[in-house]
DNA sequence: TATGAATGAGACTTCATTCAT
DNA sequence: AATGAATGAAGTCTCATTCAT
């Protein structure tokens, strides 16, 4: 981190610059001088801050889950049957997904890309995955889910399916409605878990 | 197409060996030099069959959807039930997408540098989607599946639980096995839509 | 020369091919191909007739500096005088390189690119230069121009303005028209050296 | 323009290497990587100053023309007769051709494969062309020359000579002398149009 | 002779990264 | 810290010419 004020606003504005490229240009064609010009800097002050355009990515998803992360802490109240956390963690990603769908899809084309990028996006689906497995077991020791299912299938399946919706919508800007979008997906995935829905 | 035998002997040659190369590096990595080599040809004679990368790919994928295409016709006896038939043609596309997996995964990665290539990509969602949607309406006119289902919606969320799983098995070889995912998925997809399942 | 009737036929048709491709496309960006496909004859038959892009384009300008001497064969009647004899030079230099003006220009093109080119055009233009230094030289011995006049610097401006004239009217199109071009130009040339006009 | 003098100065070694290598090589032979050689640049740096060998040499053009504009501000007294006139302006011209001869050559070649060069000569010309134009018609005026004289014809004739004049003297290192030239071409300029010579 | 495929030298251009000021 | 010029590796593509059938 830059020691002086000057030098973080100056790493801001990089970092703001590069969402805006990024998501208008994609990760293969966008440039360093484009990011630099965007933050209205020289082109050679972006390596004060930043060893490279992969380095400078992995920054820029760091500070953007740390955005998901936070608009994702609703408050769930305990009483919540299992239908409405679902409609509620299913509205929470969508509305973030579309919310930064410019650098989401990014950042679905640099983890083809990148394998450090890869690897954020699959610790990012992995802790996804990992916390609906754990809601399904503890949902099957209840009664309340078939011991049909096998967890880490449907966990995989069903958080795949939330993702690709978003993801097909956001890339192709797809006639869907958010709100609608939320209740179909929700009421799909109770569904097929069996959880009774309204 | 090459006027001889020689010709179009060399052409194969070129796209053999781009489903290589392209499996092996990725779109970007992928040279053409690397493809000339890998085919026994001097560097110039790439030029001789295809103007640039992007144009063997595509060609590549027309082969590939053509390949798809033929081993997607099992024989659906027409006294199989919803469930069997969902559970053959997810076994089905699991199949066939775990065999081309090295050349699937570059598909979706080259689906975000080239707008062809996403053309192709959507239109292949495009068709699978509406086979569903129809499927869907079917059902819902004969009151197998609730009218509380939007079927366009719900076509898009489950073939993209499909692909997107099947993408994620491939990307990362991930631990999961071929009969129990289509078994799983088929379940889950059922389920979803409150098709009776064994 | 090709030994059967066949092969004079296709070297014909790959000459008459390039005259085409030349004065649409100029002598860089003609390309053996584009000649070949013209000619309906295969991109290695070329070789059978010609060594290279040189040798046929030439093979052309001997082929049209035939033509030129062809029709340059006016037939001068002794009675002419000095001014009838120099406008019709003029008109029968003017109406060849008009109806051959796409190859004409070419040909200047092609002259700064290629030596022999060069010297074949030099050696046109020496040798209308040396026509008309003998004509002045006569008509300053017959007292009919003054001596001030420098044969030679004379017949080169004066060879040259027809020839210059020639090709800015072709290139660019411009808005001339052939008889009122010959009957200024020779008015103009006939003033310069002092010879009567009517 | 660069920012810096150091930019400026490297830009203007770049097109001082220009001048030295087309005017060595022909504007076809000319490469990118001698130019920047000859400059003591290295290959890459070309493109910070100009995008292709097109660009350059039109930036070139530019600076000759200037060049040459300055070359010809001499001083005309008023008292100038119009044979006075023709002969400093004759002079002038062929002065500035013979001193850029280089140059001037491979502009006319470079005019025939480049339009925007083609374009810039055709300017160069027209402007010449109406200046002459503008002068007979005064003079027409004035009944110091005939009406039988199309200005349009005979400025593009007369400029057309003395252009060609140079170009072959130049291309060909004829053994032409200046002053000599410059003293016939202006007689016969003279007495073409009917003004009175010494 | 005719065909069309094969060859490869050679030029251009891009742009991430380094460096001098 | 900031600037903007300098670098050069790397890859693309063209097309005249050669060759095998």
């Amino acid at each position: 981190m830059p020691a002086t004020a000057r030098g973080r606003r100056s790493r801001q504005a990089l970092l703001d610059a590069a969402r805006i490229v990024f998501a208008r240009d994609g990760f293969t064609a966008a440039r360093i001088t484009d990011i630099a010009d965007q933050a209205g800097a020289a082109h050679g002050s972006f390596y004060t801050y930043f060893k490279s355009k992969d380095e400078i990515f992995l920054a820029l998803i760091e500070e953007l889950e740390e955005d998901l992360r936070v608009s994702g802490r609703g408050e769930s109240a305990a009483s919540d049957d299992a239908y409405a956390r679902i409609l509620r963690a299913n509205t929470e990603y969508l509305t973030a997904y579309y919310d930064n769908r410019g650098i989401m899809v990014v950042w679905e084309q640099a983890a083809t890309l990148n394998p450090e990028v890869a690897e954020l996006r699959s610790q990012a689906s992995d802790r996804a995955v990992a916390r609906v497995v754990r809601a399904i077991e503890r949902m099957q020791a209840a009664g309340e889910v078939s011991p049909a299912i096998d967890a880490r299938y449907a966990a995989t399946a069903l958080t795949g399916m939330i993702s690709n919706f978003a993801y097909r919508w956001c890339l192709r800007d797809e006639d869907f409605e958010l709100d609608r979008a939320a209740q179909q997906l929700s009421l799909l995935w109770a569904n097929a878990l069996g959880i009774p829905t309204p």
